[in-house]
DNA sequence: CCATCTCATACCCCCAAAGCATCAATCAGG
DNA sequence: CCTGATTGATGCTTTGGGGGTATGAGATGG
């Protein structure tokens, strides 16, 4: 059976309207309307759905139990209706909806869970769905709308704005027992020698260029051993004593059983940023970058 | 905020088929209209939601978040509003609905559970609302309308139809060790001087007058002690040996403890039937009728 | 039997919405 | 860089659905 598009909603609300007084001429009343095209909507609402919704004898109005039946579901098809209309105008204003935020481990110890907490606090309403990804690809998932933000390290290009988080710098991680897990402190004199676990250059340019450049500026060729891409592994990898690695400073207030912490001299430090693409098509973004900021200050 | 009455389901449509095609020609022809009223029609809802759904560049069209979101809910809303249109019909035709069916513990024993059962595999999305009532006050709840259908004893008046189900015929009920219990079949005379327990001829008058008739044709008159509204209650009543009862002999089917049946010379007889209004607004009764003529034959 | 109330019908009218023609922007290909 | 094709937006014209007024018809109560 082929229905009934020429029905819609606003019917709908005449029949609703009707079946609720049980009288043409009020409920005409109440849409704003005079009785008889009001009597020939739910004439022909009943003509095309081939229904007879109301027994009608010119003194008393009743519904048929279709009437009933319908009448129900009405109200739930126009509360339905209404609800997505509000929805709408909920996610246009960023008050409710969906964001993306990505991050990489590599920078986002300690600071995600924080700005996610304040986030939603700010718009319970808006889901949150965090995607863990390596640092370069954070870039072109901006830009490609996979992402409406995402937590990593600084700079950016032109197409995208930032906002600091925190600053963070490099520390030396050991496996407990190491020679240079009793020290207070260590130069980058003192790394010569020893094996480097890192992410590569492709994955996570900002550290790895950190770590090789704070070598050179000692003239300490530095060795890599291995390169893994996820920061978990390569704090696994030094439990293992499998090397030594240089690794944000904020990894280190959770560290695994058997990786020991030191102290760098003159550490290099980069800035954690949210990035957000310049234009963001999502509303729910900007109150994003506005706990941010907040979260720098406070 | 005041809405929007002036959108309807059907710029809900058209938006949703925009949404599917991304492309306003194709999706102008789906629903049947040329490219420039269909434009005008999704700027409309966006304007009066004040909202912006799709993003066009003359090349490409694609949804905003709210746009997404809102897609969701139409089809939602859409999907049930058909429903909406199409339960209407289903509940029209009598293939869906409620039933509020009446009987009386008095006349049912045995044949309502039968009929339910019957109707239920015939009609199953018909709902079916059993309301215990006294013989009574069938009669006026439906002519009332406040039920579809009843079963009870015949006859009735010319507002009402039935349909017969069963014959019954009374039955005598003794406590055990009772001087009549040991007795194969017992007449009229046999009851003389024994305490009856009946319904009040103002709830069951069927079988009140039945038993009243019964004893007077042999002389007897009878001697009503306890005169309870519910089947239920004489039963009891007689199994603690307060006095003995003419039941309909479908209730002997399943006795409590400490009762005796004793089948009565010559007993009187009575129609159990299925009783509807002569003009029913349900037509989920049809077929219930129907499914009861069908009863009595198999 | 009349007055009244209420829903249906008849008729008219108008503007919202559809169509047509066209413009503007974008992109592909040579 | 130019041209043609594609596609959404805009202006103008037309028409039919939908609303209004007047009135009819059936029911009810005094």
């Amino acid at each position: 059976m082929l229905w009934g598009y020429e029905m819609d909603s606003r019917h709908m609300r005449h029949f609703v309207a009707l079946a609720e007084t049980l009288h043409f001429g009020r409920a005409a009343a109440r849409m704003n309307m005079s009785q008889p095209p009001f009597s020939r909507q739910i004439a022909g609402i009943e003509n095309e759905l081939g229904v007879k919704l109301v027994e009608r004898n010119s003194r008393n109005v009743s519904l048929t139990p279709a009437g009933k039946r319908f009448l129900e579901d009405s109200r739930g098809v126009l509360a339905q209706f209404d609800a997505a209309c509000r929805d709408a105008q909920l996610v246009a204003s960023g008050m409710k909806g969906e964001l993306r935020l990505g991050f990489t481990m590599h920078a986002a110890h300690g600071t995600v869970p924080k700005l996610v907490r304040r986030y939603s606090e700010a718009r319970p309403d808006v889901r949150l769905i965090l995607e863990e990804t390596i640092p370069t690809a954070i870039d072109e998932m901006l830009v490609d709308g996979k992402l409406d933000a995402a937590v990593t390290f600084a700079p950016h290009g032109v197409q995208l704005n930032s906002v600091s988080l925190a600053r963070d710098r490099l520390s030396l991680i050991v496996p407990a027992g190491h020679p240079l897990a009793a020290r207070k402190i260590v130069g980058a004199a003192d790394l010569a020698g020893h094996s480097l676990i890192a992410a590569p250059a492709t994955v996570a340019p900002t550290l790895r260029n950190a770590i090789s450049d704070y070598h050179l500026a000692a003239g300490v060729v530095p060795s890599f051993i291995y390169e893994p891409r996820l920061q978990h592994t390569i704090v696994q990898l030094v439990a293992e004593g499998l090397g030594i690695a240089l690794v944000p400073e904020t990894v280190c207030s959770t560290l695994a059983e058997g990786v020991v912490a030191v102290s760098l001299r003159d550490p290099p430090a980069f800035d954690i940023v949210l990035v957000t693409p310049a234009v963001s098509s999502n509303p729910a973004v900007a109150p994003l970058v506005e706990v941010a900021r907040r979260l720098r200050r406070g």
